[in-house]
DNA sequence: CCCTCCATTGTGACACTGTCAAAATGACCC
DNA sequence: GGGTCATTTTGACAGTGTCACAATGGAGGG
């Protein structure tokens, strides 16, 4: 009688969860190039060949895992957006999220656009990735529309623009292309939240402003 | 008497470089995730050893490699630059041959920020990004003191925006996260390209005009 | 001209990996 | 209670990175 914390009656209790599980405290430990399935095996407790055949190879594993963190991340944009009660600064919130999550996650961050390492093609992911550009793009248009902006001809390219500005700088601090942001982890991440928002600050003119008033 | 094509007296002939356009090759034929070390020996032709050898190791040679990118990324942004007479269109050709470089070879540009693949500490790698980003940098400030805004205290964070939306812009397109953007690479290359330049052209106000006169 | 030295390249060996086929386990339903 | 079948384990294999050690052949001195 296994303890069975979740729906699914497998053989030997619950794989699937503890197998995400694992694969989260690999990544955070030693990165995604030393990750293989037989160490997530042993740490799940299961025999080495058991995440092959529960997610079909490696890369099933890692899209349920990224699934799982486009799933968490939309969660905690959507948490923080609703803190918020004008469009302009749930908008911010939104974008700080963004950064909040790549920071703090950076397992699943890292690896949720790394596209030959997953299986574009499976629903969940598709889902789920879709769910958490659609916060991003309604932040930012909700937030035109409620300055009673309704020219949209360029609401693509400010969505667009919203999201590289976020994704960039989110992904040059985790890489380390930034400099002068701090040594320890802790330092890098409040300095790197920091600066992050006083950046995203700066694109708020190129966002929100009516392109027919001034163009410079 | 082996055909020497450059000034290092290998046993074999020149090694590095033959290895090295292996590395080119196998990456925009497979992705890095089945690049091996044994795989790019024989298609140089040298034992499977050999690479190991002369790198030290794995990292080493994808090292080599991406400082090979960030040379090969600085020099084509300069020449796009200096095609350009003022200093706002520099600026944007500087952006432009950034995302043109990660389009075009994305063998490179997606090595190039993968830092648990790379040794940050080599020196000569460490030089080439640095030169890669003075020249990024050095666009943005040029642009603004050509315009006669001395006051650079974000001058920093200007930068960095600008990086970042290219950079994620560049990013979030190779990566497939954008999209209808066209289904052959052809297609993706000049609506990429398009969309890259509508994008950024939205960043001008957000970096060149005078916080001081509006700030909406 | 020959001989030694030593950087450069090749070979052997080992533990580890992902994936396949086949066997074993045990929960579920009639 | 016994059969069925999804779930998990075991076996096997080709491929990988890295180590220690062997072989090669050009460079420099006598």
């Amino acid at each position: 009688m296994p303890p069975i914390t979740q729906k699914k009656p497998y053989h030997h209790g619950d794989l699937r969860p503890a197998l995400l599980r694992a694969v989260k405290e690999l990544l955070a430990e030693q990165g995604i190039e030393s990750l293989s399935l037989r160490e997530c095996a042993r740490r799940a407790g299961v025999s080495w060949s058991a995440p092959g055949h529960h997610f079909g190879d490696k890369t099933g594993m890692l899209t349920a895992f990224a699934t799982e963190g486009y799933v968490a991340l939309t969660s905690l944009m959507q948490k923080r957006s609703r803190q918020q009660s004008e469009a302009r600064k749930a908008a911010a919130a939104v974008g700080t999220a963004y950064l909040e999550f790549a920071l703090k996650q950076p397992e699943y961050f890292r690896l949720m656009f790394r596209a030959e390492l997953l299986n574009q093609t499976d629903d969940a992911y598709k889902a789920a990735r879709a769910s958490a550009s659609g916060v991003l793009e309604s932040s930012v248009r909700l937030c035109r529309q409620a300055e009673g902006l309704t020219d949209d001809s360029q609401s693509r390219e400010r969505c667009l623009l919203a999201w590289s500005a976020v994704h960039g700088f989110a992904t040059l601090l985790l890489e380390g292309a930034i400099r002068d942001v701090g040594r320890t982890p802790k330092a890098r991440l409040k300095r790197g939240m920091e600066l992050g928002q006083q950046v995203l600050r700066l694109l708020g003119p190129a966002l929100f402003s009516d392109p027919r008033k001034r163009q410079q």
